[in-house]
DNA sequence: CCTCTTAGTTATGATTCGATAACTAAATAG
DNA sequence: CTATTTAGTTATCGAATCATAACTAAGAGG
């Protein structure tokens, strides 16, 4: 196999994936938020304590409007700030105990369809795809 | 490794091959057409031809604002619909010569930048990342 | 026929989001 | 001590998007 053909089934992979995940995460999304602010959660959860900057770089916004949405979740108490003592223009930015809450929520929806997809899949084919993941992850996707 | 623990990798792989395939199509999109207006041709390119519904049922759009965008792709000649012969309520939707064009243009910017990725992979490498792709896409994505 | 359902359209008002400019406050470098 | 850089905020405007209601037009069932 070439490497353009490589691509191709990354492209068709890519598909897939959207799809399904899609299908995962439908409706997982409380509705008092916005999809970007979810997506926002999304990343402060799984990378917490993040800063202003560090949001704004992964979600690819620009600062203020970064700012704005972090300000929304704040007024919904669903994040809080915390200034570093050290260098005091920087914060840290964690999920609220509701914020936590609502999150953990919607990962628990999001699970419970990942887990009935996999639950009749024998042993051998559960191995395969954390085998197949962690090598996507470490060798195409690692930084 | 238990199921839980295999969901939890996922949840970082997606945010890995997000981040990853946001860097790859990142500014691949033309100007002339908006982000959503690109996820709607980006699906017509992979899944032609489609109808409304499809591109609804995808997009988790309503029909109304399914209908406007489709419209405004038309309006800019990068979509053709086609009316079905036996149902002329049902209308099959694909790229147009332009929209083809346009969509090649992006696919092109997105695979040199995924081939500048693996450029320097040992064969072995590609070999496994090719393996990988396939466990997922035949295991875990399949309809 | 008459009714119901399906497929899609048009119109509209409310939000959200993105881009830009102008700003504060704190750290750092010369 | 001044100049510059870094981190983040506020304000504003236009464009994009969403939600809803009301609609047309065609097919399907009885």
């Amino acid at each position: 196999m070439d490497n353009n053909s490589l691509f191709h089934n990354f492209v068709v992979f890519t598909t897939s994936f959207h799809r399904v995940t899609h299908e995962f995460t439908k409706d997982a999304k409380a509705d008092v938020i916005s999809q970007i602010q979810y997506k926002i959660l999304e990343y402060i959860a799984v990378s917490q304590p993040v800063t202003p900057s560090d949001v704004n770089d992964c979600m690819n916004m620009s600062m203020p409007n970064t700012s704005r949405e972090l300000k929304k979740l704040s007024e919904k108490s669903l994040i809080e700030k915390i200034h570093d003592k050290d260098d005091r223009r920087k914060q840290y930015i964690r999920l609220s105990k509701e914020g936590q809450a609502m999150m953990n929520e919607s990962f628990a929806i999001i699970e419970s369809r990942f887990l009935e997809r996999i639950q009749d899949f024998p042993k051998e084919d559960l191995d395969d795809i954390e085998h197949a993941i962690h090598i996507l992850q470490t060798k195409l996707f690692n930084e």
